[in-house]
DNA sequence: CCGACCTTGTTCTCTTGTTCACAAAGTGCC
DNA sequence: GGCACTTTGTGAACAAGAGAACAAGGTCGG
């Protein structure tokens, strides 16, 4: 049995959130898991769970479900969460700070390993135990740290120009805040968080609901958040 | 010729991309726009710009293009943006607090209403002007105030409960940054904003590229973000 | 007024993703 | 050991979305 390479990227999204929910039930002690069950914690489809995990292997028993621990491993493993990745955040101002602060990453294998600011004022300067070190100083810093993840918590004036320059430092992982435009070569990755975006679209939903129109509802438009990637 | 109903969801995921394109380059004084030029800047297909804007009606003129005014004009009113759209901000920490303080919502028309928590030792203090309510005054705040969205910046385990109180109050549209699977009724909209979800799937590619697999080179894999909705 | 040129709007095809439905495979009772 | 029951893994149908291609419609120079 071949195993099947080429992950739809679609899958890909969802995997983290199967990952979090194995984790929870893991702690209650859980070892074993139906398609069903963990369709239902996730919010997703029975079908498209067992759909997504088949590209994993097949790890599953018939007649019983999957093994926690088994899929867990896996799953970690294809995320490559077997490894830390160095994050660095470009941009520490009120946003930038708060990621910061964040202590969620580190405890995932994400840790902060640099902040990073073109504001001479701030460089210098300590904040969460991070010294905040200056835009050029990219290059020494992903040799130094293995920074592999960039965090682009600019204004969007300055996005495209730091994501050009984290991705000629080696950094080929971006996350981009800021409302703007941003590409990045082939071989690199970017994705983006938007939060005006995300305001706008519910706007357009929130009004087609106020309308009074039942258009979604007749749909049965479902519960779970439907973004795409987020 | 009839309007065209039914705004496909991927189409009202970029159309807020459109728009703060348009109004930059409307800044610059342009008054018309191809829809090769727009979808350069916005970074995706011209047929695909053109498929989309077509749902809002027939604007362009063939052989010019679009006028940025009118396109701006019928997408904010398509967007639901010619009214504000007041949020509450549910968990005023680290994260609540940064978003409260950042003032690029207020000026799309999504300005910070109400700032809720369910400490009772941050209840009753004022932060960025405005006075933190309880929890349990939400129903009265959507009242006085309007309240159209919230934004659900609490720890996990409190992001169910939060958004279910918010769906009883009146809110349809909720923002959940808290990493759990959270469901509404048909009638309201979720949408989320994942940070691990995002580094884990950045770590998924990263892992990709490092194992020296070009796979994703050969597929010609795009250099924009690919999220989905974000 | 006409013809060369440009850009939209839309149709068609291809790809990706979702869901159903069911045979295959395993468990555990009797 | 056999049989009833459960749950996986996947083939096939269906739906949504992306992109190429092109006819229709409009501009503008002469
Ligand atoms: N604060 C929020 O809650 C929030 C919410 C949504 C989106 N955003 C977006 O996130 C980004 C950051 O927001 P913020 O509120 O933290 O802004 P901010 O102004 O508080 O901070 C920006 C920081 O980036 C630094 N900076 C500017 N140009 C830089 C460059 N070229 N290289 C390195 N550093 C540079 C500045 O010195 C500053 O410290 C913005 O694009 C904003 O639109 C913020
Ligand atoms: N801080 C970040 O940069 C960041 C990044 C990604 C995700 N998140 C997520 O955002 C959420 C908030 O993160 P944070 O760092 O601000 O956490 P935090 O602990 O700093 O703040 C949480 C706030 O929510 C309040 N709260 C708790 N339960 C509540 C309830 N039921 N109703 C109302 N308020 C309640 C708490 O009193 C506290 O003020 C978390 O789920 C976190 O995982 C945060």
């Amino acid at each position: 049995m071949e195993r099947q390479r080429r992950i739809p990227e679609a899958t890909v999204a969802r995997l983290p959130v199967y990952l979090r929910t194995l984790l929870e039930v893991q702690t209650d002690g859980v070892t074993t898991i139906s398609s069903e069950r963990l369709a239902e914690l996730a919010g997703v489809n029975a079908a498209k769970v067992r759909k997504d995990l088949s590209y994993l292997g097949s790890f599953g028993t018939r007649g019983v479900g999957y093994d926690v621990d088994h899929l867990l491993v896996q799953m970690s493993r294809e995320l490559g969460l077997t490894r830390d990745w160095p994050v660095a955040i470009v941009g520490v101002g009120n946003l930038g700070a708060a990621l910061a602060n964040y202590g969620g990453f580190g405890d995932r294998g994400f840790p902060v390993a640099a902040l990073i600011d073109a504001d001479p004022t701030k460089v210098g300067t300590t904040f969460g135990g991070h010294t905040i070190r200056h835009l050029d100083d990219l290059p020494a810093l992903v040799d130094e740290l293995g920074i592999a993840i960039g965090i682009i918590a600019t204004p969007a004036a300055g996005a495209q120009e730091v994501a050009d320059r984290l991705v000629a430092a080696g950094v080929t992982s971006i996350l981009n805040f800021a409302p703007a435009v941003v590409t990045v070569p082939a071989q690199a990755t970017l994705r983006k968080v938007d939060l005006a975006l995300e305001l706008q679209v519910l706007s357009f939903y929130g009004q087609r609901d106020s309308i009074g129109s039942s258009l979604r509802e007749e749909l049965g438009v479902t519960a779970e958040a439907k973004n795409s990637a987020v």
